[in-house]
DNA sequence: ATTATCTATAGATCTATAGATAATGC
DNA sequence: ATTATCTATAGATCTATAGATAATGC
């Protein structure tokens, strides 16, 4: 484990900080509705109090936890590896990979502010998705290819079904990234 | 509506009936966790400890409905229809459509038994989609096959992203058949 | 007499807050 | 003195059950 060292210091932004790993790890492994206020602070080995105190409600930090892992990958990926990249890293399930979408894809129950950051994650990944098209509904095939990618990351993660979740990354790229190559540049 | 009557005699059927098409409309609104057994028995018009007379728990109630609406379309539709009839269902949202889909993609953080029926009623979908397919991964080409319908379900009912959400469903429909044929036909 | 239905409540959560305590920086 | 941290608990749920009540069928 890369944890902090344990005599912790009195350090508002590592508490912070600590708070945030542990809200993402819990919220992808269970979601929102199943992860206390409470697993959260003893994951993070702080007292559940700080927790409000830093982000004033749990829906305030599954928020942030939502928008940090999310951006962090648009950001940092040029757009024609976007799709192979965001397929990769979710089919890799090894060590320390991002677990964000897991968080998404567990929350699903879960309205209020959280649907408004689920959008604008969408929407920022199809944008940069419909720049590889020309077709007249370039944004419509963008979606669709999102939609793939989520329901690939559901259908493999969430519900564990075989062959697809223990499936060779490279056969699902191959087949994945050839047909929704295939969507996108055909013109409409 | 198609109610029963409002005056309603004492029917152990009945009752259970009117549980589980309360329970099904909820759990697709609200998922599993934000749904109470109150508010179940309240749109059922009934008392609420009766829902645990007829169904145990409310783990098993969610079982039933998943089970109940799954099993109806994959056994009333040819195979080499089942794509297109399941993805035209989910993309017409006029009334009285089944929204059992709704329910399995609101439900996935919950566990439990639930789980269980996700997995089987993927396999059954699936299962049908690979017949179409001669490749040797058929049942890997079936499985992304399925995991596009549920993502489309999730960006266009869940997240409600646009242009997705409201697209022709026409037009949706020519762009994901087109791929996912190309996808089952092309062999290995 | 049988059993569908209802009342009342146990028991277990969970989020959030008010106010006390104690470690740090000046 | 400031503020990071902790204690204790209010207040609001929610599932599930035990036992009472009352409508039906014989």
């Amino acid at each position: 484990m890369t944890e902090e060292p344990q005599v912790r210091r009195r350090d508002a932004a590592a508490t912070r900080a600590a708070l945030l790993d542990a809200a993402a790890a819990l919220f992808a492994e269970r979601g929102f509705d199943r992860t206390t206020v409470r697993d959260i602070a003893k994951l993070a080995g702080v007292n559940q109090a700080l927790l409000f105190r830093y982000f004033g409600s749990k829906d305030a930090l599954f928020e942030e936890v939502l928008a940090r892992g999310g951006r962090e990958q648009i950001a940092t990926t040029p757009p024609d590896e976007l799709l192979g990249t965001a397929l990769r890293s979710m089919l890799e399930s090894d060590t320390g990979r991002d677990r964000t979408l897991d968080a998404y894809l567990r929350s699903t129950g879960h309205d209020s502010a959280a649907a408004a950051v689920r959008r604008q994650l969408g929407e920022e990944y199809a944008k940069v998705l419909a720049t590889l098209s020309d077709a007249d509904d370039a944004e419509l095939r963008a979606d669709l290819v999102l939609a793939w990618l989520l329901g690939i990351g559901l259908v493999r993660d969430i519900t564990g079904k075989e062959p697809l979740a223990s499936a060779d990354p490279d056969d699902v790229c191959r087949l994945v990234l050839g047909a929704a190559r295939t969507l996108l540049e055909r013109s409409g």
